[in-house]
DNA sequence: TTCTTAATGAGAATGATTCGCATTTGCATT
DNA sequence: AATGCAAATGCGAATCATTCTCATTAAGAA
């Protein structure tokens, strides 16, 4: 199956419209690991030489975490949300503070948390947000 | 000891000098249990009649947040920050996604993973960002 | 190919936060 | 208590991310 046929099913599965933009930003975000905001995304994309308008690009990434397709997240002191293709592996992501990469960490020490929120507050957990920040193994060696 | 030396003693430890505005935000800060936003912080000093202006309730809460003071956290869909008096047990927050309410449960459940990511991913662990949503014990009830 | 409607582009509008600058005020020092 | 000066404030303008409006374009069903 050819990279574009993910794509196409992935819009058809969101009752979307299959558009060069929607392609385009699928692809972006499915070579970059990290997080990218809407901005960096419009910019990569005009790169490789895609029409497309900084409100499309937020209409588009609306649509498809309405979706489900994308998780948009906001890091403490970064003014941009910054959004990726939703993952079945649900996981967190280490910021460095330094050099502001995004490292991603698989796994989630949550479970048992949500769980006991659950039964001693009755309050149903439909989610978290979970960032961790600090420095990177590089940074750290450049001080 | 009164309230207001109290405040009085968590300027002076910061550097800043005691001014109307300042012990007016810590004493709404004070009292208000849950976090609060810049303009929901505005609004209230106004009603209690203390003169400020919005740009003084953000300038002092950056101060603020600069030493400790106070945390400042952003919920997923919220678009403003909220603020609130630091705090020595560290802790973190329900949201409440019907109501809006911000609801605290103290305890951290993070103290492992973070031990965790220090050793396995050479990362130093400086904070991190921890919020859980869901539907509240009233919400739920109204459904 | 035609038709309907969703999607796009361009720019204006919005909303939260920050900035610039003139004025005031805390406070250290006479 | 009066003085001097840096820090803090008020007000409005500026900025920045994001959303909205509306005229135009293009999916895709028929
Ligand atoms: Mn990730
Ligand atoms: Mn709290
Ligand atoms: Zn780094
Ligand atoms: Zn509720």
């Amino acid at each position: 199956m050819k990279q574009s046929d993910k794509y196409a099913e992935i819009l058809k599965k969101g009752d979307l419209r299959a558009t060069k933009q929607r392609y385009a930003i699928l692809e972006v975000l499915d070579c970059n690991g990290a997080p990218v905001s809407a901005e960096d995304l419009y910019i990569q994309l005009k790169r490789k030489g895609i029409p497309i308008s900084l409100s499309t690009v937020y209409r588009i990434l609306d649509a498809f975490q309405e979706k489900g397709i994308v998780v948009r997240s906001n890091f403490p002191d970064v003014s941009k949300a910054v959004y990726e293709l939703f993952c079945e592996e649900h996981h967190h992501h280490l910021l460095c503070v330094d050099c502001r990469r995004v490292f991603p960490v698989e796994g989630c020490p949550l479970e048992d948390y949500e769980r006991l929120i659950e039964e001693r507050l009755n309050f149903t957990v439909k989610g978290h947000n979970l960032e961790v920040y600090g420095h990177c193994k590089d940074c750290k060696k450049k001080t």
